[in-house]
RNA sequence: GCGCGGGUGGUGAAAUGGUAGACACGCCUGCCUUAGGAGCAGGUGCCGUAAAGGCAUGGAGGUUCAAGUCCUCUCCCGCGCACCA
C-alpha cells in the first residue's frame, strides 16, 4: 500500500463525485427531507477565509451525516453578489463589478471543491443575475401593491467635498472614508419597508424557533419594544397639545419640564410664541449640521433652548412647565416629546443640573435587602417599622458616622425608632445624643424617606422599614456620656466615603449615601408628593394613572418600538434597481410585472457622482409611462442588498423557475430551512429582514409557515493565531489554499472542527494540525491489519461505544468531541492484531463526513465500488457495549480512597462487602460506625462513617 | 447602563450531580531508524525524593453521602446594543 498523498485522491474523489451528480437533492425521493442552509456569501475578493470553511465545513458534515442516515438532503450554495465592495474595486480599478464580481465567483468556487464541501451546485444562484434579481423586484411590487413599501424623505449620510452619498460603513466616525472630510446629513426621498407593522409577530414568533439565546436576545432588543402611556400636554395660550410618551407615568408630577427634539414639527406652529425665536433657530441649524454620530456617541455632553414664552400644562398637577428644544430627544421615536423628571430619569437629571431646572422627588426608594444575614425572607412575615436614618458629619474632618453591630454583623448610620408624639426630626436629634453623646448637632438637608425590606436578625422576623433620613452636621466634638446599654449595641466609628462603601452593609444605608450625593433614583418605589397617588407603588400608580388618563380624554397606554421602518434605497449602481417609473401625469407608477426584470445598463459611468449612477444612462433612465405612454423616467436608486438576502432561502427550492420566485410545491416541499449556520456578526439585521419577508409571504397567502429558519447555529470567529482578529494590515491572515496544499483538505476540516466547541471563539493554531494529520496517517496505516480472521469481538464495545458518541455529538454540533470519540476507537483498534472487515468499514462510514476523501480512498481499497458516502450509517447496538468487568469508585465520606474491578452485574450487597474489605478502605473504616452506603451501578461505592 | 456568553494543567479542551483534566498539542525518558514535519513504549495538574497523604475547576458561602456541574453573593474577561424617555 502506498503512502498517504492527500494530493492525488481528495482530487481524484473531488471529480469522480461531481460527475456522479452524489450530492444533487432529489426532487422525487420518497425519503424525509432535510434542508441544510449556509449563510451565503458574499464574493470578496479576498476569496475564502477559514471562517467560511468551518461554517461550510460544519454542514458539510451534518448534511453527509444525515444522508447517510436516510434523509433526503438539500444543502445549496449560491453567492449574495450585489454589494458596495465591487463597486468600490471598480471605481479603483476601472474593472466592472460585473467582471469581478465573477471572476471572485470563480475563485470561491474552486476553492470550495477543493475543500471537498457536498454542496448541491446545480441549485446555484447569484443575487446579480438578471434571472435572480427580476424576482427581487417582483418582491418589491409585492410589498409596494400591498402597502408595505412607501417613499419618504430620509437623512443619508453626504460628504460635501466628495459630493457624494456614503455608506454607514464608509462614514466611520463622522469622517469620509475617502477624503476624511465631515459629514454631513442630507434630506432625500427614498424608499422604505413597513417592517414595523411586524414587529410584535417578529417578536412572538421567537418563542418557536431553535436558535441561540443571544441571538433571540439580539432580535428582541433590536426591535425594543416598551410599553408605555402617551398624553397630550396643552399649550398655554394656544390651541396647540405637545404629546409625550413615557415608560414612568409614575413619575409625572415630578415633570419639571418639556423637551421636544429639534425637528418636532410644533417648534415651527409655535413659532408666534417663542419669544427668542433666533436663539431657537439657530440651535436647529446646528443640530441639523450634526451627524446621527454628534448627537448621539461623540456628543454625550446634552444641549437645548428653551422656548421662551411657551409652557405646557402637567394634566396631572394642573400646573405649567417650560418647554425646551434639546438633541437628545430622538425625533423619531415616540412622538418626539418626553416630560422630564430629573429626579427620577437619569438624562433628565444631567439636563436638569446643566441648566439649573428644579428637581422634585416623587419617588420613595424602597430597597430589598438580597444579601447577607439580614436577606428579607419572602415567605415569613413583615413587621412594619417606622424609624429615622441619620447621616452625621465630623465637625472638623470629612468623615461620617457609622455604627458597628457586632451581634449581628451590620454597619449602618445612625437609626432610631419614632416613638408617639415625636416628628422625624426631634426623634433624629434625639437618638443622636442619646446613642452618641455629641450635643451640637445641626439638620442641613432632608433627604426624603426610604423605605426598605429586610429581615432584622436581632428580633428574628422580616421588617418593612419607612425611614424619614437626614443629613446632620456636628458643630463641634462636645460630647456627654453614652450609656451603658447602648454601647453594647453597636460601636461609633468615623468612616470617610471610601470606608462607607465597603461599611454599610444595609441597602437602604446605601441609598442614603447616594442620595447625599445625588436626588436622583431611578427605580421603581412609593409615591409621594403625588396627591391622591401618595403612597402607592409605581407599578401600582403606572395602572391608575393610565385609567385616569383614559377617562379624562388625555392619553392612553401605548407601546412604541426602537425598530424603525426598513430603508432600502441605495444611491449606487451595484443592485437591483428599484422597479418604479415617474411619470409626470400618473406620478409614481409600478413597473408592471411582465416587465421585469428591470435591467441594470452597462453604459453607466458607475463612479460616485452625488447621485445615482443610473440616472445618467441613456438606456435607463429615459422611459414610456406603463399607463399613459407618456414619456417617464425610471426611479434611479437600487436596493439594499439586504433585500436580496430576505429571500433568497426559498429561491434554492426552485432556482431556475421563471414564472415564479419559487413554485408552491417546491417551497412546501423543502421550506423551512431546517439548519441554519453562519456567523454571529453581522446577522442581526438579515434575519430579522428575511423573517419579515416570511411573514409577509404568509400573511399574504404564499406560504403556510411563519418562520424561515428552525434552527440556527453559529460558528464562532477564527482569530489569527496571535489571538487577534485577522486582517490583511497585520498581516496575519492564513489562507487555506495554503493549508490545503500542505496537509489537505481531509485535514483542515478535521483541525477547525478539533480546534475547540463550534461556536467559541478560536484562535487558528499551525502547530497542533500535525495531530489530525497524525490521526489520518493512522486510519491510512490501519488498513493493514485489515484481516478476514480479524476478531470483531474484541473491539465491538469500543466500535459501539464511538457509533453511538459520534452520532449524538454530530446531531448537536459538538464535533471536537465526536472526533476525539474516534480517536480514541483508532487508539484501541492499532492495539490489535488484525481488524475485521466489518470493523474498519463501520470506522470508515463514522469518519466519512469528516474526512470524506480519504474515507472515499479507503472503502475502495478494501474492495468496495460504490461510494462511502452512499453507506448507511452504521447502528448502535447497546447489548454490544456491556462490558463483562467495572471499575467502581470507593469513596469514604466523599473523598475517593479506592477503586475496585468487579464482574458487571455484581449485586450492590455484594459491591459494599468487597469495597469494605479492601486495606485501603478499612484504613478509613476500621473502629468507626458505618451510617450509611450509597452504591451507583457500576461505578461507585460511597460510604459515610462517622468520626 | 442594559442584554448575552465565559473563567478548568504549559496549551486547545473533556466531563447525564458520581474516579476532574478524556482526546490532542507540547514537554520528559527510553527504543528504533533508509534522520522524518517520522515511528514505537512509558511518563507528564500542583505540593511531597518516594510512598502515604494533602491541595486543586476565578473567589466566598450554601444544598448534598457526593458539586466544575445546583443555589446565593462576589471578582475578572469577551461580545452585542446603547440618549429609545
Amino acid at each position: 500500500m502506498e503512502k498517504y498523498d492527500h494530493k492525488s485522491i481528495e482530487k481524484k474523489w473531488q471529480t469522480a463525485w461531481e460527475q456522479a451528480g452524489m450530492y444533487v437533492a432529489d426532487e422525487n425521493s420518497t425519503k424525509p427531507k432535510k434542508y441544510v442552509l449556509d449563510m451565503f456569501p458574499y464574493p470578496s475578493g479576498d476569496g475564502l477565509h477559514l471562517g467560511h470553511v468551518e461554517n461550510y465545513t460544519a454542514t458539510c458534515i451534518y448534511s453527509r451525516y444525515l444522508r447517510m442516515k436516510g434523509f433526503n438532503v438539500m444543502h445549496p450554495i449560491g453567492w449574495d453578489a450585489f454589494g458596495l465592495p465591487a463597486e468600490n474595486y471598480a471605481i479603483k480599478t476601472g474593472t466592472h463589478p460585473d467582471v469581478s464580481t465573477h471572476q471572485n465567483i470563480k475563485n470561491f468556487t474552486a476553492q470550495m471543491k477543493s475543500l471537498g464541501v457536498s454542496s448541491d451546485w446545480t441549485r446555484e444562484i447569484d443575487t446579480s443575475s438578471p434571472e435572480y434579481y427580476r424576482w427581487t423586484q417582483w418582491f418589491f411590487l409585492l410589498l409596494y401593491k400591498n402597502g408595505l413599501a412607501y417613499k419618504k424623505k430620509a437623512k443619508v449620510n453626504w460628504c460635501e467635498s466628495c459630493k457624494t452619498v456614503l455608506a454607514n460603513e464608509q462614514a466611520e466616525n463622522g469622517v469620509c472614508e475617502r477624503c476624511k472630510n465631515e459629514v454631513i446629513q442630507k434630506d432625500l426621498e427614498q424608499w422604505f419597508f413597513k417592517i414595523t407593522d411586524y414587529a410584535d409577530d417578529l417578536i412572538d414568533d421567537l418563542s418557536s424557533v431553535d436558535w441561540p439565546s443571544s441571538t433571540i436576545a439580539a432580535q428582541r432588543n433590536w426591535i425594543g419594544r416598551s410599553e408605555g402611556v402617551e398624553f397630550n400636554m396643552s399649550v398655554v395660550g394656544t390651541s396647540e397639545s405637545i404629546a409625550v410618551y413615557t415608560t414612568r407615568i409614575d413619575t409625572v408630577f415630578g415633570m419639571t419640564y418639556v423637551v421636544l427634539a429639534p425637528e418636532h414639527p410644533l417648534v415651527q406652529k409655535l413659532s408666534s410664541s417663542i419669544k427668542n425665536t433666533a436663539e431657537v433657530n439657530a440651535y436647529i441649524d446646528v443640530t441639523k449640521k450634526k451627524t446621527e454620530l454628534e448627537r448621539t456617541e461623540l456628543a454625550k455632553e446634552k444641549t437645548g433652548v428653551k422656548l421662551e414664552g411657551v409652557e405646557a400644562i402637567n394634566p396631572f398637577t394642573k400646573q405649567p412647565v417650560p418647554v425646551f428644544i434639546g438633541d437628545y430627544v430622538l425625533g423619531n421615536y415616540g412622538t418626539g416629546a418626553v416630560m422630564a423628571v430629573p429626579a427620577h430619569d437619569e438624562r433628565d437629571f444631567e439636563f436638569a443640573k446643566k441648566y439649573n431646572l428644579p428637581i422634585v422627588q416623587v419617588i420613595e426608594p424602597v430597597l430589598t435587602q438580597m444579601t447577607g444575614s439580614a436577606k428579607f425572607r419572602e415567605d415569613e412575615p413583615v413587621q412594619q417599622s417606622h424609624g429615622v436614618i441619620v447621616i452625621i458629619k465630623h465637625w472638623s474632618e470629612d468623615k461620617y458616622l457609622g455604627l458597628r453591630w457586632p451581634t449581628a454583623g451590620w454597619g449602618t448610620f445612625l437609626t432610631g425608632g419614632i416613638d408617639e408624639g415625636f416628628t422625624p426630626e426631634q426623634t433624629a436629634l434625639k437618638e443622636i445624643h442619646e446613642e452618641t453623646g455629641y450635643k451640637k448637632a445641626v439638620i442641613v438637608r432632608n433627604l426624603g424617606v426610604i423605605h426598605s425590606k429586610y429581615y432584622h436578625e436581632p428580633k428574628k422576623l422580616n421588617r418593612f422599614g419607612h425611614a424619614p433620613t437626614f443629613y446632620v452636621e456636628l458643630q463641634n466634638g462636645e460630647q456627654d456620656e453614652v450609656s451603658a446599654e447602648e454601647t453594647s449595641k453597636h460601636e461609633a466609628v468615623w468612616l470617610t466615603r471610601g470606608e462607607l462603601d465597603t461599611f454599610l452593609t444595609a441597602e437602604s444605608h446605601q441609598q442614603a449615601l447616594k442620595l447625599l450625593d445625588a436626588t436622583l433614583y431611578t427605580d421603581s418605589g412609593i409615591l409621594t408628593c403625588s396627591s391622591e397617588f401618595d403612597g402607592l407603588t409605581s407599578e401600582e400608580a403606572r395602572e391608575k394613572m393610565a385609567v385616569w388618563l383614559e377617562k379624562e380624554g388625555l392619553g392612553a397606554k401605548k407601546v412604541n418600538y426602537r425598530l424603525r421602518d426598513w430603508l432600502v434605497s441605495r444611491q449606487r449602481y451595484w443592485g437591483a434597481p428599484i422597479p418604479i417609473i415617474y411619470c409626470d401625469d400618473c406620478g409614481e407608477v409600478a413597473v408592471p410585472e411582465e416587465n421585469l426584470p428591470v435591467l441594470l445598463p452597462t453604459d453607466v459611468d458607475f463612479r460616485p457622482t452625488g447621485e445615482s449612477p443610473l440616472k445618467y444612462s441613456k438606456t435607463f433612465n429615459d422611459v414610456v409611462c406603463p399607463k399613459c405612454s407618456k414619456p417617464a423616467r425610471r426611479e434611479a436608486d437600487t436596493m439594499d442588498t439586504f433585500v436580496c438576502s430576505s429571500w433568497y432561502y426559498f429561491r434554492f427550492a426552485d432556482p431556475h423557475n421563471a414564472k415564479e420566485f419559487a413554485s408552491r410545491e417546491t417551497i412546501e416541499k423543502w421550506l423551512p430551512v431546517d439548519m441554519y449556520m453562519g456567523g454571529a456578526e453581522h446577522t442581526v439585521l438579515h434575519l430579522m429582514y428575511a423573517r419579515f419577508f416570511t411573514k409577509v409571504l404568509k400573511k399574504l397567502g404564499y406560504i403556510n409557515f411563519d418562520e424561515p429558519f428552525a434552527k440556527l447555529r453559529h460558528q464562532g470567529m477564527i482569530l489569527a493565531e496571535d489571538g487577534r482578529k485577522m486582517s490583511k494590515s497585520l498581516g496575519n491572515v492564513i489562507n487555506p489554499n495554503t493549508i490545503i496544499e500542505e496537509f489537505g483538505a481531509d485535514t483542515l476540516r478535521l483541525h477547525e472542527m478539533f480546534l475547540g466547541p463550534l461556536e467559541d471563539m478560536k484562535a487558528w493554531n499551525s502547530t497542533t494540525i500535525v495531530g489530525p494529520r497524525r490521526f489520518l496517517e493512522r486510519v491510512w496505516k490501519l488498513t493493514e491489519k485489515v484481516s478476514a480472521d480479524g476478531d470483531e469481538k474484541a473491539t465491538d464495545a469500543s466500535l459501539h461505544k464511538t457509533i453511538k458518541k459520534v452520532g449524538d455529538d454530530i446531531e448537536k454540533f459538538g464535533f471536537n468531541t465526536a472526533i476525539s470519540s474516534l480517536m480514541i476507537l483508532v487508539n484501541d483498534l492499532e492495539k490489535a492484531e488484525k481488524i475485521s472487515r466489518n470493523t474498519f468499514e463501520t470506522l470508515l462510514i463514522l469518519l466519512a463526513p469528516f474526512a470524506p476523501h480519504l474515507t472515499e480512498e479507503l472503502w475502495h481499497e478494501i474492495g468496495n465500488t460504490e461510494s462511502v458516502h452512499l453507506a448507511q450509517w452504521p447502528i448502535y447496538d447497546a447489548s454490544k457495549c456491556v462490558e463483562s468487568e467495572t471499575t467502581v469508585a470507593i469513596q469514604v465520606n466523599g473523598k475517593l480512597r479506592d477503586t475496585m474491578v468487579v464482574t458487571t452485574g455484581t449485586s450492590d450487597d455484594e459491591i459494599i462487602r468487597l469495597g469494605l474489605d479492601l486495606p485501603n478502605i478499612q484504613k478509613w473504616v476500621l473502629g468507626k460506625e458505618i451510617k450509611k452506603t450509597i452504591v451507583v451501578k457500576g461505578k461507585l461505592l460511597s460510604i459515610v462513617v462517622g468520626e
